[in-house]
DNA sequence: CAAATTAAATTGTGCTGACATTAAGACTTT
DNA sequence: AAAGTCTTAATGTCAGCACAATTTAATTTG
């Protein structure tokens, strides 16, 4: 089959050899030199040619079948799926999505507050009574149209933060670079119509079609960092995600 | 630690024991044996009680990261993360989400025909011109409220369907009954106000908030199998989700 | 006593090997 | 020629081993 997909591996990267099969792989074929429903050289020739094991190579391929970008079938072979599929839905944050494409977001914040937590920001965060917690709302616009309103709230143990620093990059930014990993977050989409407020803020009519969004994140030592309220403009934002089935 | 989670595995059965593992441990957590924050025993022990070797245990462990119940970290242990996580997003309809929370979903299917696909479907569906596909619309009823609008693409090569069949059970029982392993979907989710039309099968009042769906989904073998568009009642319906960083 | 070093515990990565299971095609038999 | 049977090829599962990287705790040292 000579499917040489021109990757190679480099031993002595600190990335694990699997990974860069993975990458490899995928940029293949986001690139187009895989193409959508070719079929790739069996396991074991893989490995072969890449000088890898094949546990090693598989879990390559384990990754990417789980990603949905290969199916496997026994006694048959793997294929790249067709594409038109995007990247699974992963824990980003609205700032990421903006700058990852291209877009240029401001942030104004609308109000900064550090206070005692409600109950339901306890629970939330599942904080001790009496903790406190940052709490503010912010108005993201992307080329001088408004986009969306947030409200948040964030434990303040991580990192010190104040308007200033909110205005000028998002808070996941702030967060991470705090130390936090994230590693899952609930998250729960719904529609609302837009109260007067809201309509005031996002510049546009009231009873106009709102996207909601609540979400509360968890970093990888299982600390709940931050739950927030967002709404955005239907006629501008939308939640695209790709589900795979396991 | 005597972390005994009271799971056996039985190697005569023909499920694999890595799943049998990731079933036991998930039992363990959501029975509440294993409570949210503790620690279990390190892989080679695990594995040692079970009788498994440590790739078998950590193939298990890897899912359960995976699926986000689990946090590893390496020299310290393994951790079941906090409660109150719900399981990831999975591919699932939304007749499956209702009868798996007991609710008895009734359906009335509104429009039926089996015609030639318009250019969009083509697009969506990955099919050659000139093919046909069934096109319908539903409303389905909860408890004899209304709760969501869907209009639906199928191809037509999987299985036979008619009004009878969609008013009886779900589209996905009826794919997956004609052979279809469904992989993976894309799909967006927005809100918009209701139209009248709408407002009236959904008996609601017209400018209420609606939450749109559209998804196409894909099968093991990569066919597109339908496409549609939802609309559902925001103040009965909306999308939770856990995301899981990789 | 405090800082630096060392040791131990635990997960992360990678290899080799073996056999089971499934799917498809080739072959044989009726 | 049709049906069943065998062979082959590919993925699926499982075992055992070795060593690396990281974190935490214990120990030593200044």
């Amino acid at each position: 089959m000579a499917n040489n997909l021109g990757l190679s591996i480099d031993r002595s990267s600190p990335v694990p050899l699997y990974h860069q099969v993975v990458q490899g792989i995928e940029a293949a074929i986001y690139s187009g030199v895989l193409e959508p429903g070719s079929r790739l050289d069996n396991e074991i020739d893989l490995a072969a040619q890449l000088n890898l094991s094949r546990p090693t190579m598989r879990k390559a391929m384990d990754e990417l079948v789980r990603s949905g970008l290969l199916v496997r079938k026994r006694g048959v072979g793997t294929q790249v799926v067709s594409s038109q599929v995007r990247r699974p839905l992963e824990l980003s944050s609205l700032y990421d999505d903006l700058t990852n494409n291209g877009k240029k977001p401001t942030t104004e914040v609308l109000s900064f507050s550090h206070v005692e937590a409600d109950d339901a920001t306890l629970t939330a965060l599942q904080l001790p009574a009496g903790s406190k917690v940052y709490h503010f709302t912010r108005l993201r616009k992307v080329g001088g149209k408004p986009l969306a309103l947030m409200e948040n709230w964030v434990r303040d143990d991580i990192a010190a933060m104040d308007e200033a620093m909110l205005a000028a990059e998002g808070l996941y930014s702030i967060l991470r670079r705090g130390g936090v990993n994230f590693r899952l977050a609930t998250q729960r989409i719904g529609a609302m119509t837009a109260n007067e407020y809201q309509a005031s803020k996002l510049d546009t009519a009231e009873g106009s079609a709102l996207v909601t969004m609540e979400r509360t994140a968890v970093d990888d030592t299982g600390r709940h960092i931050e739950t927030g309220h967002h709404v955005y403009r239907a006629d501008s934002y939308s939640f695209e995600m790709t589900l795979v089935q396991r």
